[in-house]
DNA sequence: CAATTTCGTGATCGTTCGATCTATATAATT
DNA sequence: AATTATATAGATCGAACGATCACGAAATTG
């Protein structure tokens, strides 16, 4: 009839935490803060916190110096670990068609934003600390983006290496940050806006990335073209 | 010497706030508290917002019965009053060629992105409550993708009504949707991750609404074509 | 089994928060 | 000039917050 967690004074009281090794109940806090901070943003109050994983708030800070500390901790894991050191691999890889390759990524790193933690924790953190993403986005932008670009020019310009070294691509890049934020955007809907979803996802996806290479080979054909001709050369090399 | 301000204690007091007639009054507050919040977020507190408009924190319980209403207050002044009603008819404007359309809608946009207040209201009001911005999700719907839509279809299209008829286009309104997530993403790479920007905004929001229109018209082109023969319509039908 | 170390709890401190209340200053009206 | 109405200030309340500490429970060790 009487509960282990109940005190001889009768009042409730929650089951004793088990006993864990450190490193064990540290990983355990940051699992579970990293999922209680996507769902309830970063002001969360440590107390409630530590009720949702049945410890205590002053067990936290046995193991992280302060709460400013564990939200790093938190952004830190979501952003290094769940970042696929492979994808740069498959854009890459000049074996597959262009368009599968695009597909192939970016139906995986939709998987990613359809996830809460990663779009929530982002938008949180830029919202906290501005500067925090800067790694993010630089491991974005030459990881993938410029990686893309280059993909492109390599596919739809006559002459690659002229294009590269004499255009600039300022604009193609812009289209890339456009692809990125459609897909982005479709966990936004999800995990910010809570609004409607598109029915099938991974058709939108793949609709996104063909309408994108169909707009990029549209922009380089074009400026590729005017590149070869030496008496067009001005107008193509500012054509915006 | 003895500034007004003083009280006779010597106190250093800041400057009694003039008296104002009642309706001013409130709209100062939405006024500031709306750039407030969205400098700061909706938890910044109270008495920080007073002191920012040089007021007392006991003088906003005067006009606003509570936080939550000032807060919603706020959110409505952003949604309603920076709206523009005219943004369909630009789409409509079938006097114009379509990309022209397109351009001067999202241009203007783009002018609302560029502002803090529109990104980071809209996202502070989603993280703090669910669906209260589905009223204006269903205007962008109405009033912008849908009209996009069917002003691609009439453009693209060599039977626009028999098309709209028979055909599903759940995926040219995530075409849609990908491309006002292109220039939403602009925003937030100003506002909410302070990254870089685009060195032309102008000239990106021109290449994003090029390259929409280039794939919008390449999947138009292949299902109106393969809706005009029978013997395809299963496969047209059914093309993602 | 006893000593020691490690881990978890409950009480509590100082601060800050939203909100309320009373008194005073100022403008409008007579 | 007297009166009335109301805009504003300042004090304060109870709750919630981050953080700290001494103590007790449970492993670990010898």
């Amino acid at each position: 009839m009487s509960l282990s967690a109940e005190t001889t004074t009768g009042k409730p009281s929650r089951a004793r935490a088990p006993k864990l090794r450190s490193s064990d109940r540290r990983e355990m806090i940051l699992r579970q803060a990293l999922d209680y901070f996507a769902a309830n943003g970063f002001t969360a109050s440590t107390r409630d916190l530590a009720t949702a994983m049945g410890i205590t708030q002053s067990l936290l800070y046995r193991y992280f110096p302060n709460k400013q500390a564990l939200i790093e901790a938190v952004y830190d894991e979501v952003t290094l670990s769940r970042w696929n050191p492979f994808w740069e691999d498959i854009i890459k890889d000049r074996s597959k068609a262009l368009g599968v390759r695009l597909e192939e990524y970016y139906l995986d790193y939709a998987k990613l934003v359809l996830r809460h933690e990663w779009v929530r924790i982002l938008i949180f953190a830029g919202f906290e600390k501005s500067g925090i993403n800067d790694r993010l986005f630089k491991l974005l932008k030459e990881r993938i983006f410029e990686p893309v670009v280059r993909e492109c020019i390599a596919e739809y310009c006559s002459d690659p290496e002229a294009f590269s070294a004499n255009e600039n691509v300022d604009l193609e890049l812009e289209l890339v940050w456009g692809l990125h934020a459609s897909i982005f955007y479709i966990g936004m809907r999800k995990w910010v806006y809570a609004t409607t979803m598109p029915k099938d996802v991974n058709a939108t996806i793949i609709a996104l990335v063909s309408s994108f290479l169909c707009g990029m080979k549209e922009r380089l054909l074009i400026r590729s073209a005017s590149l070869a001709k030496p008496s067009a050369r001005r107008r193509g090399k500012e054509m915006k």
